[in-house]
DNA sequence: AACTATAGTGAGACTCATTCTCACTTTCAA
DNA sequence: TTGAAAGTGAGAATGAGTCTCACTATAGTT
C-alpha cells in the first residue's frame, strides 16, 4: 500500500519491529507466527535490499523451498512482504513498505543487482497528483505505484 | 485515449512508421525483416496496449510459439520491442518508446489489464532530475525508468 | 539462373522457478 | 487430552520461456 494513501506523512520505517508487525498481521487473519516465517523475515530485515529465493536459502538454510515460497505468499497477503518481478530468473522480495517506508529502485541492467532509493516529498506527491489524475480519466482506481530506475550499477558500469 | 493508430502525430520524437522503422533497425543488426516480423510489429501496433503471446498468437495465428517468443527478442534487442514483467503468468510486449512515445502504465491488480498514459512534461522532468540525484550517490549511471500505477480497473472495480 | 553463405523457421524437447499435493506435525482452544 | 485447524517438508506437477536441429528462405555473387 501506499503510504500516503493513508494520509499521513509516513516517509521511513513505519513501524519500529517487523516481528510484531508480523505477528499482529498473521494473527488478524488467523495465521501464526511460526519460527520458519520469522525466520524469513529476520532474512529480509537484514539484507537491506530486495532479496532472491536463493538468497534467502543461503541466510536461512534448512527451510523447505516450498514452505519459503508459501510463507512469502501468506507475508504477501498479509501486506508484510512485497514481491518485485524484474524480469530476470527470480523474484526479488522484501519487506513491505509499511515497514520500509515509501521507497523505489534502482535496478541494473547487468547482474541484476537492486538497491532501494527515497525522493524528496515534492517529487512524490506530483507524481501522486499527476498518477490520480490520469487515472480518473479512465476510471481507474489507484492503490500504489512504482517506479524503477534502471541503469548500470557502478561495479558493471566499471567493467564496461 | 487511443492517439496512435497509424502512426499520426502522436507525441515526442515517435517514428512516423513502425515497419520502416523496424525493417532499419534490423538492417542494422544484419537481420531481416520477414514476413513473420513484419507481422509482430503488425500485431503490436494495432492492439494499442501491451499484449501478452497468447494475445498476440490470437491476433496473428500461424506463428509458431518459439518463432514468436525469439522474434521478439530479436526486435527488444534493436529498440523496436519493449518487455514489461508485471507478475502475472505471461510477459507483456509492446513497441518501444522510440516508436510509442515516453508513457506510463496502469496495470489492474484484479484482471491484469495494462493501458498505457502519459504524465505531463513537468512532472517527467522533475522525475528525471530526482532519479538523476539520487542514482548520482550510488555511482549509478542511469539508463531508463519505468513508473507504474497499480490499481482496479473500472470494470474489476464494478465488480467488487 | 545457379551457387553459396547466412539468417530464419517450426516442432518439439527441455529447463527451471514456482506451485501443488499429501501425509505428517504442531498449535490453539475448550 | 482431544479435536480441529494451521503449518511443514519432500517430491511431483505445472507451464512460460528457451533451446535444438533439420529444413527453408533470402541476399549477394558470378
Amino acid at each position: 500500500m501506499d503510504a500516503r494513501s493513508e494520509g499521513e506523512a509516513v516517509t521511513s520505517e513505519a513501524s519500529s519491529d517487523p516481528h510484531a508487525e508480523a505477528a499482529s498481521r498473521l494473527q488478524a487473519a488467523g495465521q501464526r507466527y511460526t519460527s520458519g516465517r520469522r525466520e524469513l523475515v529476520e532474512a529480509l530485515a537484514g539484507a537491506a535490499r530486495p532479496v532472491t529465493l536463493p538468497d534467502i536459502e543461503s541466510i536461512a538454510p534448512g527451510l523447505a523451498r516450498s514452505t519459503a515460497y508459501r510463507n512469502l505468499e501468506a507475508l504477501e497477503r498479509c501486506g508484510v512482504v512485497h514481491r518485485l518481478e524484474t524480469g530476470g530468473d527470480h523474484a526479488y522480495f522484501e519487506l513491505a513498505e509499511s515497514l520500509l517506508g515509501h521507497h523505489h529502485h534502482l535496478i541494473c541492467v547487468t547482474c541484476g543487482a537492486i538497491a532501494d532509493i527515497e525522493l524528496d516529498g515534492e517529487t512524490e506527491s506530483r507524481i501522486d497528483d499527476s498518477l490520480a489524475a490520469a487515472a480518473r480519466d479512465s476510471g481507474f482506481v489507484p492503490l500504489h505505484h512504482s517506479l524503477d530506475l534502471y541503469g548500470r550499477c557502478s561495479t558493471c558500469d566499471a567493467a564496461a
